[in-house]
DNA sequence: AGCGGATGTACAG
DNA sequence: TGTACCTCCGCTT
């Protein structure tokens, strides 16, 4: 599910539910047992993401650090809530709604120090206002590592995962295996401002889209598609079909285990 | 019933 | 660079 858009949702999501709640916390699949039994009535006073890591603020306690890694998922529910299946990692419960996490990659209890450690090792992050794109850039342009792998590197930029990182070098042509040096700033300026919209609408619509209105199937009289994953895309995970814009073949290759996805016409060297 | 994938990361070597 | 981990879903038998 997660790239940053989603947590930062999730953040808000939480917040609307659980903020100066006195809230109940369970832990039914047991790995978080010991800490839930800390938490259980305290009150949630922030919630807060940074790329694709989620914290929840519970004031005298500490920071639950959630990274929901590829499989993991936070459903929502009002009250009452049902008996927990045994996959839930983590339950927070009022008496008007509940939240379930299953399968994160990270839920710990951590301290302001250890939070800290976890920002101070990450990118600027295109929906954290006060983040600065020049951060970013100064990695980026001394790189010889490509844009492609670049983007999905959580230490140079926070929140972009694959569906962004094939969209947003889609939509301004640039061939994802040239290297970050290679790159113009104003073509790295293009990226961030890009991304600040894209993942904005990310947060707003919770889904990925990215075709602008000039390509959509209504406007070019081609058949509806939206991806798995709910949203509308010119790429990602459309490998071996006709790109939207010139109709060439669209190509993938691995690329640091993942799925890369982009048109060798429209993005160019 | 059993498989392969999936919007991710960390660690070993 | 490869592998392990976490869960769910859709496809194949």
């Amino acid at each position: 599910m997660p790239e940053g858009h989603t947590i930062h949702r999730l953040a808000a999501d939480h917040r609307d539910r659980f903020l100066d709640q006195a809230t109940r916390v369970t832990s039914p699949q047991g790995k978080f047992s010991d800490s839930a039994a800390l938490l259980d009535g305290q009150r949630l006073t922030e919630a807060e993401a940074h790329g694709k890591h989620l914290f929840l603020g519970f004031a005298d306690t500490g920071w639950v650090h959630i990274h929901l890694g590829l499989f993991g998922k936070l459903g929502f529910g009002t009250a009452p809530a049902p008996p927990p299946t045994d996959t839930v990692r983590l339950r927070l419960r009022t008496d008007a709604a509940y939240a379930d996490l299953r399968g994160p990659t990270t839920c710990a209890l951590i301290t302001d120090a250890e939070k800290q450690a976890i920002h101070d090792r990450l990118g600027p992050d295109p929906l954290r206002h006060a983040d600065d794109p020049d951060r970013a850039w100064h990695r980026v342009s001394r790189s010889r590592t490509t844009i492609a792998a670049l983007l999905m590197d959580q230490k140079v930029i926070a929140g972009v995962g694959n569906v962004y990182r094939a969209e947003v070098l889609f939509r301004h042509g640039i061939d994802p295996y040239r290297t970050g040096r290679d790159l113009t700033p104003a073509e790295w300026t293009a990226i961030w401002t890009d991304l600040v919209a894209l993942m904005r609408e990310g947060v707003r619509l919770n889904r990925i889209d990215t075709v602008r209105p000039e390509h959509t199937p209504e406007a070019m009289g081609r058949p509806p598609r939206v991806d798995d994953h709910g949203g509308e895309v010119y790429v990602y995970r459309r490998a071996h079909q006709p790109c939207h814009i010139c109709g060439g073949e669209i190509r993938t290759a691995d690329l640091a285990a993942r799925n890369l996805f982009w048109c060798p016409t429209c993005q160019r060297r």
